[in-house]
DNA sequence: CCGTCCCCAGCGATTACTTCA
DNA sequence: GGTGAAGTAATCGCTGGGGAC
């Protein structure tokens, strides 16, 4: 079993609620691709008359980094490049898992965790008894552990629970908070390997399909955005360590490099006619400068394994400052290469 | 065309509750 | 059984985009 978390692509099509899932329990699991980040907006979409273009806005909102992808837990391995991982096979969903709002046929009401009663016509959703859902929630995921049972249990309880939270709703008290079932939470999952955002019609479909309420699915979604950033978060934080120890491990390196050069410059005075060098590197395209002082002015000349230019310069400071390595695509405002021009 | 208002969705921060060690 | 940490559903307030006027 593999828990995986798409974030990679969020361009594809929302095909999830579209096909039936045919997969064994055993090959239940998800997949886990970070990008290496977010844009700063993700608005521009999913408002009402604007669905249309809601996937090629998801196209924007994909980083150009590749992503990383981390795969939590052992598997069946999935070739990459397939459409990993497995669909979630929910025994109690038919094959028509998409009903239009305001359908009688609600394919998939199965179960009915944290449904609150009647409270979410004006949302579209679907409606089913409270208490009907208890017993039409036997899954069968193959093996489970007695915890598994037991939290099946838990669910029941949870679900029980439910209705009397709905039920203090509805007198005024506050309503307390529910766990979604683990089934739910598996379904929810896979929707957001298939994207991360939900436009109204999908929050009905999927809140429809899961007996819950459009604005519980909407939280989830933006919840799991938030853990989706967090751990991203992580990850960048862990690689920018890396990415400093090696720096730091480089600087080293050169430092004892250097200290060898002057020793040999001592020893071997003639080398005292050459002009001074300064070796740099462009922060955009990594290539190494080679800045040449002397009475005349600065010279400057780039390599790169296919070309190598050469500028000059009257008087001009050498790139002093170390290159900072650039782990994101360069942003407005920020510094541009020695190079631009060409 | 521009400014203002309103609606709405998303986000960050936080709270409240559950689960687990 | 009590407790603290971790996980997560839910809430609140803010922000920005977009449409109407």
């Amino acid at each position: 079993m593999e828990l995986a978390l798409s974030l990679g692509d969020t361009s594809k099509p929302f095909k999830f609620l579209d096909k039936n899932p045919k997969l064994s329990s055993k090959d239940l699991g998800f997949c886990m691709a970070l990008g290496s980040g977010f844009p700063a907006t993700t608005r521009s979409q999913d408002k009402l008359g604007s669905h249309e273009s809601n996937y090629q806005d998801d196209e924007r909102r994909v980083s150009s980094d590749p992503p990383l992808q981390l795969d939590l837990l052992p598997f069946s391995p999935v070739p990459r490049g397939h459409q990993a991982p497995s669909r979630i096979h929910f025994p109690w969903l038919t094959d028509n898992l998409v009903s239009e709002p305001g359908s009688t046929d609600a394919p998939g009401r199965g179960f009915d965790v944290n449904r609150l009663s009647m409270d979410d016509a004006d949302e579209g959703a679907a409606i089913s008894s409270p208490n009907s859902a208890a017993s039409s929630f036997q899954m069968d995921f193959g093996i489970r552990s007695g915890r598994d049972r037991k939290r099946d249990l838990e669910a029941i309880d949870a679900e029980r629970a439910s209705s009397r939270a709905s039920d203090d709703e509805e007198n005024g008290l506050t309503r307390k908070k529910l766990r979604l079932s683990k089934e739910q939470s598996a379904f929810l999952e896979e929707s957001f390997k298939e994207h991360n955002t939900l436009n109204p019609k999908q929050k009905l479909a999927l809140a429809k399909q899961l007996n819950l309420r459009p604005r519980q699915v909407e939280v989830w979604f933006q919840n799991r955005r938030a853990r989706t950033k967090l751990k991203q978060t992580e990850v960048d934080c862990e690689y920018l360590k890396r990415c400093c120890e090696t720096l730091t491990e480089e600087n080293r390196r050169l430092q004892k490099e250097l200290q060898e050069l002057r020793a040999l410059k001592t020893s071997q005075p003639f080398y005292m006619q050459l002009p001074a060098t300064t070796l740099t590197m462009c922060p955009s395209c990594e290539r190494v400068a080679t800045t040449t002082t002397s009475s005349s002015g600065t010279t400057t000349t780039t390599t790169n394994p296919s070309t190598t230019t050469t500028t000059s310069t009257t008087n001009s400071k050498p790139l002093s400052l170390p290159a900072k390595p650039r782990l994101f695509p360069m942003s407005h405002g920020q510094v541009q290469p020695h190079h631009a021009a060409s």
